[in-house]
DNA sequence: ACTATGAAGATAACGGTGTTATCTTGTCAA
DNA sequence: TTGACAAGATAACACCGTTATCTTCATAGT
């Protein structure tokens, strides 16, 4: 009986894990839950509700211990640690950042968020749009970054597709695309973590220079 | 008879004009091209395999005008064109942001255009990590951009879903998230191309900032 | 010129999908 | 005690991706 949309969310969220996005299922998900296939529909609207409701578990978990930066924590690092935190959120769960791409998220903690951050920003010496443009560039950077990182790993094992890690590299011509090549083995011997710092500090140093503007 | 992948990837694309990404349909696709359903698949392995193609042709598509930046074009005006021109093909595609963030193209397009900005990029006095930092998070930055984009505009006349346009400043409380709420309003009054502009500006400036240290 | 071969497509099927209509149950309010 | 109502079960509908099997037919080899 105990069967709520939250419950029935958090158990999507669970299944992720062993199916993927795209073996989500609302018959197996009912499975999962010891309960028949439409009786969910009691519930859920349909399957994109089931997948909002499950990106707002997400982005609640994600932003819950979201505090205001304390005195001595400066903008950057603050923003920074939140947009991990926001990563790692998505990298917990199989395919969370295509899960979070597809949807919209309506929930307190979305305005509760975006106030905390825009005021953040304000209180750093930033105008509204400069800090707006920022924190979108940030948000669609983690995002894509994600999804792309989460693509990479589930097609790692799941029938080695189009590119397992290392193969990449021999496909391309050392000889026309030089900088290609270095880029590839260079990538190859670093890892994910670094690859996403370096492109947020990117974006970072970009707001920073912002700040002189506002 | 005439019936090979390139057409068929064509034809996918069309086709995402109708019914979008979720609507595509093998049986659908083969009706368009006047064939049994299962024709397809003696050129392409699967639908998988479709939407990587559809994805190449809008890469091809949006890389095949691309050149060196003539001698008075700076690294940032030629790098922005190209994010734009990028962002324009994916939007003249339903749901074209969304299925290329699913694949993996690997085509020459592919390589030619990652040795064409990473050699103007170190033409121009970067280093290869900045620059590649620095094309990687603009590049995430334009895809889920538009990811978003178009979400909105399939939500708008799909059946009105989450958020109609204008409809989302009203859910939020205005007393306790007024920096949110002023920026839905100014938002509202913006366009998708000023929002864009905006965030990639910023990455831009980012760069720009990396190229003191190089 | 005739036949064998192979590609290309048609037909029909298999096991699954999201979703809905209909029926059953059990729990409270009157 | 009865009635109403919420929650779930069962079964069905229309459709999906994919594959096995069969036909057609142009062409290459003799």
């Amino acid at each position: 009986m105990g069967l709520n949309p939250d419950v029935i969310a958090k158990a999507g969220l669970s299944m992720l894990a062993d199916v993927g996005l795209n073996g989500l299922t609302m018959r197996m998900l009912a499975r999962e839950l010891s309960v028949g296939a439409s009786a969910i529909y009691g519930h859920v609207r349909d399957k994109q509700e089931l997948l909002d409701a499950m990106a707002t578990l997400m982005f609640v978990e994600a932003t819950q211990d979201l505090e205001a930066p304390r005195r001595e924590t400066t903008w950057e690092v603050w923003l920074a640690d939140y947009m991990r935190s926001l990563r790692q959120t998505l990298l917990r769960y199989r395919d969370g950042a295509r899960v979070f791409a597809g949807t919209y998220v309506n929930h307190p903690a979305m305005a509760r968020t975006s106030e905390l951050i825009l005021r953040t920003m304000q209180d750093s010496g930033f105008g509204l749009r400069d800090a707006a443009g920022g924190v979108s560039a940030l948000t669609h950077y983690v995002l894509s970054f994600c999804i792309e990182e989460q693509a990479r790993a589930g097609a790692d094992y799941s029938g080695g597709g189009p590119y397992q890690s290392g193969r990449i590299v021999e496909g391309i011509d050392m000889q026309r695309y030089p900088l290609t090549a270095q880029l590839m083995t260079e990538s190859a011997s670093s890892t994910p973590d670094n690859e996403f710092e370096s492109g947020m500090q990117v974006i970072l140093n970009g707001i920073r220079a912002s700040h002189r503007t506002s």
